[in-house]
DNA sequence: CTAATTTATCGAAAAATTTAAATAAATCAA
DNA sequence: TTGATTTATTTAAATTTTTCGATAAATTAG
């Protein structure tokens, strides 16, 4: 992962919104359907979607259309690579 | 560490600067004092600060006074956990 | 087909971040 | 002590991000 992916993966992870979605789609076991963030969050339809498309555009977060509704799902692999950068800072 | 360290954590690895100053910081092995940021970097004195700031602010880095100079150095365990944060995430 | 539901997009206001000029504070060199 | 050097702070402008109302698009239920 080069510095500028770096960057973006970390400006999606520096929120709390994202960073509660995160946990959200790990507490559901990568079963989380974007109505349930609604219940969830406290933030207007918009706000939700307009995060959630920073954790996909990204890569952090697969979607996957089912019918009306979208499943999301985490990308461990992408995760992954960001810990070995942040390994690589290390002394 | 919790969601709102780690929030402040991102956020401050979240800027292509900030990042370039712990990849100097590597580089130096541990020895990078602020005179020699205004080299590398292309901004103004105050702009470098700020960052600088953010960084210990959030104990990223440590800073040592040493005469007019001031030496910076890298939290290794503040990276490290961190980066169980991240490893928490996962499925 | 029509109405309801779910997600996405657009546009604008509010909030947060980045940047640098001006200047202060601290330390060193002569 | 005086002047130069290094770092920090204040203030303000520019930029970016967050938020939400309005609305569109897609799909399902009846």
């Amino acid at each position: 992962m080069d510095t500028k992916k770096a960057e973006k993966i970390s400006k999606a992870l520096a929120d709390t919104t994202r960073l509660t979605i995160l946990k959200e789609i790990k507490k559901s076991k990568d079963c989380l359907y974007c109505v349930d963030l609604n219940e969830t969050l406290n933030l207007a339809q918009p706000s939700i979607c307009h995060h959630v498309k920073q954790l996909v555009d990204t890569e952090l977060i697969f979607s996957e259309k089912n019918g009306r509704n979208v499943r999301y799902s985490l990308n461990n692999k992408m995760l992954d690579e960001y810990i070995s950068f942040i390994e690589g800072l290390k002394i």
